[in-house]
DNA sequence: ACATTATATTGATGATTATCGATATGTCAA
DNA sequence: TTGACATATCGATAATCATCAATATAATGT
């Protein structure tokens, strides 16, 4: 039932998941450099929990090395999910907010 | 606890809330109006907790005339908290994509 | 004052979700 | 193949949340 927007709001709306989104920001994480960096806030099994929905939504992207796996947000998705939501629930700012040529910097 | 961020997600993270913030887009509707237009799908005291979260928010704005109060969406807030989840969370978009001189069409 | 209309609030209930301990799965090294 | 390590999954529990019926509040007209 659930469409688009409302699973990638979904994904960003609790708090130990956008402290995790930080962490995740221009960064590889291993699920247990997420749970250091969480300091005790939350166990490993809530983690892998998060990270499954961050991954579901398409706002983490997953590369496996090893035993460990690292994740780390997808800004390209980040960015296009906020370009739809400006676009359908405030239009009149579209135009001039959304510039469909941007091109990230790195 | 939660962030502003995260109070943002949470309001546009319920299928209804989006159905409503569309119908909010652009339109002042008293509170029957958007019961009318969710063909009973949810009945009016859901409804109003549902406009008092958008609110709460600061994603409608509310306007009182006689017994009826009348709801629009705010658009400027939209574009601020997702101009905000950019530069968080897409920081390598950002400077292509939100124009800091943005103004409303209308 | 009273009745009517519009909306908000309350209290209860069911559904969803965050969390954890325990355990399973998968990977690598010896 | 066995053991150690990293992560995922399962089952249970507690907290949050969407929903509604009933009722309260508020504004208007008679």
């Amino acid at each position: 039932m659930d469409g688009q927007l409302v699973v990638f709001a979904k994904a960003i709306a609790d708090d130990t998941r956008q402290i995790i989104l930080k962490h995740l920001c221009c960064n590889w994480l291993s699920v247990s450099d997420v749970v250091d960096l969480l300091g005790g806030k939350v166990k490993q099994p809530t983690v892998s929990h998060h990270l499954k929905i961050l991954e579901d939504a398409g706002l983490a992207t997953v590369r496996q090395e090893g035993r460990q796996r690292f994740y780390t947000l997808n800004q390209e998705r980040m960015t296009y999910c906020c370009g739809q939501l400006i676009s359908t629930y405030a239009p009149d700012y579209a135009q001039q907010v959304i510039n469909p040529d941007a091109i990230p910097i790195k």
